[in-house]
DNA sequence: ATATTGAATCAAGGTCTGTTGAAGTGACCA
DNA sequence: TGGTCACTTCAACAGACCTTGATTCAATAT
């Protein structure tokens, strides 16, 4: 829980999430081309995610693929001291 | 906001909002006394806090009351990516 | 088998953070 | 005026983090 505020806690991380917000799968590759940042950087912070519970990764032949991992987001929103989690119909 | 997400990645912190989060003012006094850490050390989180602007600080004679800003809260959790700041009635 | 590509990992650095103990500030009391 | 209390700030250190360049790994193409 922690972690994954940390994981929150950069704006190379947090840009990839807002690429992934969509919920759509996107390959490394395809992050790699607007993200302007090394591509071992960017897959340290993939890691990052991914130890972290936020997104999963799966192969795809030579490519891998990420996708966000709503719920873990979800969790983390409602979460958030003073907020109140389930503001909407729980 | 990345501020706001790194004010949220440290157990101490998240214990202080959790503390606040009922809306009512308390003093470092008082956050100390369950806590178990060093007046200071409890000062420097306070801090990062109120600096992020998480909590706002007002003296009150020998003392410090510190509270919830429910709005700076809101405002991160609502911009959690794959969640959706609105998805209530908006 | 070799080369090439997409991606992850390793080693090493510089920087930021958290923790500690000591000193400082302002408000109250004698 | 001096002393104590509540809290903050300072100086210093250990540890974690981010970034970089080089290496490694797996999958495809030749």
């Amino acid at each position: 829980m922690v972690a994954g505020f940390a994981a929150l806690a950069d704006p190379i991380r947090l840009d990839i999430l807002g690429r992934l917000a969509d919920g759509e799968e996107r390959c490394v590759c395809e992050l790699l081309r607007d993200s302007g940042v090394a591509a071992n950087l960017l897959s340290y912070h993939l890691g990052v995610l991914r130890r972290a519970g936020l997104i999963t990764a799966h192969k795809r032949g030579r490519w891998v693929d990420y996708r966000l991992v709503p719920e873990a987001l979800e969790r983390l929103a409602a979460v958030v001291p003073g907020v109140g989690g389930r503001g909407c119909g729980g």
